[in-house]
DNA sequence: TTATATAAAATAATCGATTTTTTTAACCTA
DNA sequence: TAGGTTAAAAAAATCGATTATTTTATATAA
């Protein structure tokens, strides 16, 4: 039942940057606006060491812009950047998805299981909503875990970081959520049938589904 | 002649960052090692805070190990990981190339030869090195610009520093250099023909022939 | 008024020193 | 000797203060 990794102790600046990492993708900055260092300070309780190595590891990490002797921003979105994103993700994740399923083996079908059931459960119950977001984080993992490339699920994380900015912009829809939701158990189930051609299209069509949601709530962000 | 950018005044951090990354690329540092970060502060001369921001924007990268309360390493190399960072740059740059060909300009065009001319100039003139290096990137660079991605030319950035790692580990090879000097210009002639198809099998075998090379020196790496 | 220069304030970047944690070394004990 | 404490040294992380740069405000000249 424990986290299966270890995972070291963390430091303040590990720890500001995980902070700061999901309230970028939670959306809890305006697009564009610039970061008052002081002000993140004092929201995040840290000193300025610790607070500036976390800004940096997010600019790298392309939540953040830097530029020199003039502080952080927050990215800006647009249109062409969330096509840009969406493209990108139909790639790689379609083509993660071909290999993980040629190479799961059973172990990763019942880990594939739980996710989708935890999920489901979180989805029932909505409570808080933040533990929605992380076990629906979780599953999409779980999908293309065993894919057999380190470098494709590295940049798949990074591409459903800057997705997120944009899905993440405003309230819930439970009448679309209703419909994705549906769609990962279907996930599920051609993953175990290792029905390779039909969860491809079904993951394009999913993320096809998402990116509405996205550009919908691109589009509303006043 | 300038260039292109106007580029903000560099701070300490910015260019031990760059000072950095060139170095780990290049093979300065040996594979797996612990970084001390106090020899780091004389031989970049430069200040803790500085190239602590630094390390920081490396991890992030990938061209470095971040372990919480133990400081920074150097990633290990293993063939495995090469063929992984090979499968994805087969992926990823044949994309690129096919979107590139089929958007870019005259403009373009211009950039592209002028690119391969100063490459082979710097190749018959094999001074310092290092400038034929940065003429290399800087081909294969233009060579996908106009893909009208901004998230594919990030990874394929990425995928082409993790790749020099095991490309520069050792001495030049003049003689297979010959022939891969060759395919920059066959593909500079293939992608103003606009032939999308065989310039992706070009890129492939070009790939394919710089996997011969890193994969060698990687086995005699000691 | 518009533009340009100057001064003041705010912010970013860096430094030097302190605190915390890990690593190494020395020592004990079964 | 192998295992396990403890103490000392080294290294990592963080803090508080200083320096450099940019931004804002104010004043001056065309």
């Amino acid at each position: 039942m424990s986290d299966s990794l270890p995972k070291l102790a963390a430091t303040a600046s590990s720890r500001v940057f995980d902070h700061l990492r999901k309230d970028l993708v939670g959306g809890r900055f305006i697009a564009g606006e610039k970061l008052a260092i002081n002000a993140l300070k004092e929201r995040y309780d840290v000193g300025l060491s610790p607070l500036r190595e976390a800004l940096n590891k997010l600019a790298a990490y392309g939540l953040l812009i830097q530029e020199n002797q003039r502080g952080f921003r927050v990215p800006k979105l647009s249109r062409e950047e969330l096509e840009d994103i969406v493209q990108m993700r139909l790639e790689m994740e379609g083509m993660a998805l071909e290999r993980a399923i040629s190479h799961g083996d059973s172990l990763w079908e019942a880990d594939l299981l739980a996710a989708a059931h935890r999920l489901k459960r979180a989805d029932i119950s909505l409570d808080k909503g933040e533990p929605w977001e992380h076990l629906h984080t979780q599953f999409h993992r779980t999908l293309v875990a065993p894919c057999g490339s380190v470098w494709l699920l590295r940049f798949i994380e990074q591409l459903h970081d800057q997705f997120d900015r944009y899905r993440r912009l405003g309230p819930k829809m439970p009448t679309i959520r209703q419909e994705l939701d549906e769609q990962h158990h279907q996930l599920v189930e051609l993953a175990l049938q290792r029905d390779v051609r039909a969860a491809r299209e079904l993951m394009n069509d999913h993320i096809h589904k998402s990116y509405e949601v996205a550009l919908k709530r691109y589009q509303e962000h006043a």
